[in-house]
Formats: C-alpha cells, structure tokens, sequence
DNA sequence: ATATCATTGTGTTAGTTTGCACAAAGAAAG
DNA sequence: CTTTCTTTGTGCAAACTAACACAATGATAT
C-alpha cells in the first residue's frame, strides 16, 4: 500500500465508496462489484478498480469485493476507523443544524464542542451542548487535541476563526462561510456552499 | 462566447470567481487582476484567464478587469442575473437551516416552498414558509414552474422525492442526503455531504 | 514622443486522469 | 478434470486539464 503520491482525486472518492458500501450493508448485502458499485455511483467499473488497486488488492477474481471487508480497509486508509472530535464554530441555524446532526454517527466524526461569540447563546443548549464563548475556543480545542474544526459563522469572521483554530492546532477546516481562506500550506479546508452548487447548474439550465 | 463544450471543470469555478469579485466588491474595490484573484482563491493567474476566455475577453491589458463588469459578465453566464425559486424538501434541522439561510440573497437564489411528510411539521412555520403536505410536492412545484430543488430528507427517502421532484420539471437537484440520486440525462445533481469532505482531509492528517 | 511597466489572451507543452481491453485467477457447471 | 463464466488488477492509449511563456496592447512616466 502506497502511503504517498496518491493523487488527491482518488482520496476524494474513497468516502463515496464508503458511503455506499456502508448502504449497501445495511440492505444486508455481503458481496459487490466494481461494476454494480459502479452503477449505483455513475462511475465506470474501471476507474473504482484503479482507485483502490493504489492501496492494495481487495478483490477476489471472478466474485468481487466483501462489503465489510472493503469497507474495513477504506475506512482504516481515510483513518476514520477511529472517531475523530469535531469543533464547530458558528452556532447560528447551520451551526446548531450540523451540531444536532445524526449523520456523523459511525462514520467517524463527533462533534465535541461549539462555540459563538453572542452573548445571548454563550450559555444556551443546541443538542446536546452548552455553547461556549468563543474565546475559549483555543485553550478548549488546544486541551482536547481536537485536529478537525466547522466555521459556520457569517463570512466577516470566518478567516480570523480560521487562525485562531489553526493556532489551537486545528489542522482541518469544513468551511460554510461563503468565503475563501487563506491558510498554512500543512491545514486542509474544504468548502461547502449551497449556493456554489446551485449557480453551477444553472449554468445548464 | 461559446456555448456548448465548455469543460464542466471550468463552470464549477466560475461561482467561485464570482463569489470573490461580489466580495471585493463589498470591499468597494472596482479592478482587479487575474493574479490578485489568483492569490485570493489559491488558483493560479493563468488558469483563471484562460477559464475567463472561454467565454469572452473581458479584461484590459495592462489594467487588469473591472470587478462590476467581469460580476455581471459571469452572472450572465451562469444564468444568475435573475432569480431562481427553490424547492425545499424536508423541514428537519438541514432544511429549516437551508430555508432560513439569508446566503441566498444576491447570488440569484430564493427558497421559495418546504415540504415534509411529518403531519406534526405540516402547517407549522419555518422561518416565513409555511411547510407544506410532501404530497402537494408535484402539483405545487408544477404550478410554480420551479426547476431547482434541495433534498434535505434522511438517505431513505431522497430517491423517491428525487424522482417526485423530477416528475413535476425540476432539472437541478442538489442532496443533502447522504446517498447517490439516480436520476435521468438531464436532470443535474450535486452533492453535500459534510462526512464525504471531513473524511477527504483525515487521510493526510 | 518615447520608453517603461503591467497585464491580458493564447499557442504550445507538460502533466494528470480516465477508459480500454485483456491476461490472470477463482468459481461453477458438466 | 475440463470447460465456461465472472471479475479483478493493470499496461497502454486516449482524453482532458493545467502551466508556461510570450506577443500584443494599453497605461503611465519622463
């Protein structure tokens, strides 16, 4: 297994795989194939074999894949075979939708903790948090050892959220502000912006 | 300006751009430069003049581009000098968030309807929107001639409400659900999945 | 006027990603 | 045991994407 030099579009499927080998699990299947992957997902046969033959052989020739099995070595490959705590930042309606979120249950993410900087929710309960004062978010993340952070704060404030979390020793960001963040080349960010998607397929229209 | 086999690559950084230049333009800046965007978006000075010329010329040698008129140039091309109503399907914590998210404004977007299939959320308000009976879905969603639609429902039922939605004329669907829509041709999807971005970036750490 | 500077748009080259097609290998059937 | 069927893993070719580098052009300074 290569631990280097895997192109990042790769990685980036990997959790699509696992998203739908876990589906799949729970339709109580034990067995797939590149192919029928293939069709659930819109990606051909060929290009999901080449994805993970860059990490290992984890078929068998002639049956396919086992769905536990594959899922296993996937999930220790994105290293989420472990469960990872998650500072959220922003406790507006995105913040506390993803903190009372139940999607991140056996997928290897936890939200730990939240934080705002109103204090009129400093204090108040989303799920089952007390949101604290965002200045505490360095000395709380730094003593948690928390390594992966949500900004769900207005775009005024996302990038100086984003250097005091890098401070803390945050070294992945999920950003929802609609705003691009200038960070050190060893922290990975990724975006999510509804309205991103939405203008690129109006494009089509 | 072309319009046909423009790289889908190429549209999906176009609403980037044009969430920068919006930016700057609240920063009441009135020119700009490929390299200063380039910076600004960690992209490089070249790609975004030649993804730019696809479609036109829109700058000015020596002076760079005026951020008004690239703005407009680009809303135009993405079809978001006007305002596209959009179809909420499930009032759970994603789709209130979604539909009381005040991101929308200015970028040629507007929630314009919820839907769920809970009678206790039936009737009640989500934000200004009454939620509507899911069975209303196609006959509402014709009326309106709404073409874009948000899933915001468990993994369980999206494909059925996707294939709803495709019934009534949506042609752009964007999922919150955390599953792969099969939908036909010429119906576009895109994906948001907080999980799928978060286990991207514990691979490198 | 003329020279200098900045920046675009693009032809060409380099690099990356995807798809094809088949040998290899295991399973199933006769 | 042999044949047939299925499906993997992969070398190679094709397609796509990004970067380089520079002529062209407009702005600015002298």
């Amino acid at each position: 297994m290569a631990e280097k030099g895997i192109p990042d579009i790769v990685v980036g499927r990997l959790p699509i795989y696992l998203r739908a080998l876990q589906r799949m699990r729970a339709e109580n299947r034990h067995i797939t194939s590149s192919q029928e992957l293939g069709e659930r997902l819109g990606i051909s046969a060929a290009q999901i074999r080449k994805d993970l033959s860059q990490f290992g052989e984890f078929g068998k020739q002639g049956t396919g894949y086992s769905i536990d099995f594959l899922a296993e070595q996937i999930r220790q490959i994105l290293k989420v075979d472990r469960v990872w705590d998650i500072a959220v930042v922003g406790a507006g309606d995105i913040g506390s939708a993803v903190a009372r979120y139940q999607g991140f249950a056996n997928r290897g993410m936890r939200v730990a903790m939240i934080f705002d900087n109103d204090p009129g929710k400093i204090g108040q309960k989303v799920g089952s948090f007390t949101v604290q004062d965002i200045e505490q978010i360095e000395s709380a993340v730094r003593a948690a050892g928390i390594q992966v952070a949500m900004i769900a704060t207005p775009g005024a404030q996302a990038q100086a959220v984003a250097d005091l979390l890098i401070s803390a020793g945050v070294k992945a960001i999920l950003n929802y502000a609609p705003i691009s963040l200038s960070v050190p080349e060893n922290v990975h960010v990724q975006y999510i912006d509804p309205v991103i998607h939405l203008q690129r397929m109006t494009y089509y229209l």
